[in-house]
DNA sequence: AAAAATAATTAGACTAGTCTAAATTATGAG
DNA sequence: CTCATAATTTAGACTAGTCTAATTATTTTT
């Protein structure tokens, strides 16, 4: 079956999306999602509901079916192996890699995809961190929590980042804060769940809830 | 200015349809050339005279404007660097990088280009032989000539192949024959142009006019 | 040089994807 | 429970790109 640019655009933001599995995504997030109207993002539910890749109900939102799940894991693996060309290979900054992934992603061919993970030397996570699903849409489980989410101080391991902006990950690499990197959480506040940091370099980094949420990090036995 | 995908495709096969620059392309061709419908094709040029890439009057056929060369010579070079990486570093066979290659020259970005490039070592020539225009979109003379323009006997090196069908690579492949072998053109036969040589395997093989007017070579030193 | 054949263009319709504006359904506050 | 508001859907229009059918221009033949 022909699945469009657009559509496959769709099937990826409702997987990214829904923070779980099987939580309903509505009309006006996807829409907002891609700078369009309502109208538009409708439309094109009933158009992937059509070709059973979601559960749509009117006024009810949407979920992925079991074949829509399959390929939106798909496009999310083509991108992230792209991501990890640009970066290891083509030697692309992290702010930069993900707006040419989302063109490259595009590329239906198994054949390439999994050629190029060959390449790759079969890479676990992309250059922010996210697990690449394998040949068979697997996705490794991924430990690691948000640093707000953490309650005891110690040494971290800062394993993926979720917020992709340029804004976001030029902070971070001004402040000398890099995915693999252990870092000490020396202070945790409890009254707006910002934190203080001592990076790999040694110095003391505040950040606030919100540039907090979108790191993530696991224990350093 | 923004090019759409159709119109990226139009451009290079004007571009690959003028054997001389400045040679009239008519409308038919490039119907049949893609597999469309002339008013398709009519519909086309007309847009891409509005937008300056070519020169058309009603009638006459196109030709290419300064600015449309230079834009078709670009897509032209990103599709050979990508033949070049699919072929040597992803190993795909010569006959299996065209279609894919179609695809990822359309991602426009001059970047991505020149940083693929310098990945893959500033190549000449794509698996076909076919040269690679540079960064100022300047292509390198090519001195080989077609088997059947060659009327001395001797040792001549196969520099390039000008046709990509798989059809005629595979057989190529089959023959021992490939880019950059030495090879002793043994027989011209006068009557249909068709010829005899030794490949560097030792094999002796017979080449029809169409397959040797396909092949090229120059004379080896 | 006119008729016949071929090639190119126009006109009008169709699809995918988008939009605005209007109508409908869901929600949540009192 | 009901009314106001917010979210969603429908209706209808628009663009890019394609098609068929009809028309017009060019070329070839006689």
């Amino acid at each position: 079956m022909e699945i469009s640019l657009t559509e496959e655009n769709y099937m990826k933001a409702i997987f990214s999306l829904q923070l779980n599995a099987d939580e309903v995504v509505s009309n006006s997030r996807l829409a907002e999602h891609f700078n369009t109207r309502a109208a538009s993002a409708t439309d094109m539910l009933q158009r992937l509901a059509d070709k059973k890749l979601v559960h749509y109900k009117k006024y009810q939102g949407v979920t992925l079916t079991t074949k829509g799940h399959k390929l939106a894991v798909h496009i999310v693996r083509r991108h992230r192996l792209w991501e990890v060309f640009l970066y290891e290979k083509l030697q692309f900054k992290w702010d930069e890699v993900h707006d040419l992934a989302e063109q490259l992603e595009h590329i239906q061919s198994e054949e390439l995809t999994n050629r190029l993970d060959k390449f790759l030397n079969h890479p676990k996570c992309d250059p922010h961190g996210d697990p690449i699903p394998d040949k068979k849409g697997q996705i490794r489980s991924d430990l690691a929590k948000p640093l707000t989410h953490i309650i005891q101080k110690g040494y971290y391991r800062i394993t993926r980042v979720t917020d992709h902006s340029k804004s976001f990950l030029n902070y971070l690499t001004e402040q000398n804060i890099c995915i693999g990197d252990v870092v000490k959480l020396e202070e945790i506040n409890a009254y707006d769940a910002s934190c203080k940091l001592k990076t790999t370099g040694g110095q003391i980094v505040f950040l606030s809830q919100k540039a907090a949420s979108h790191i993530l990090a696991e224990f350093k036995k």
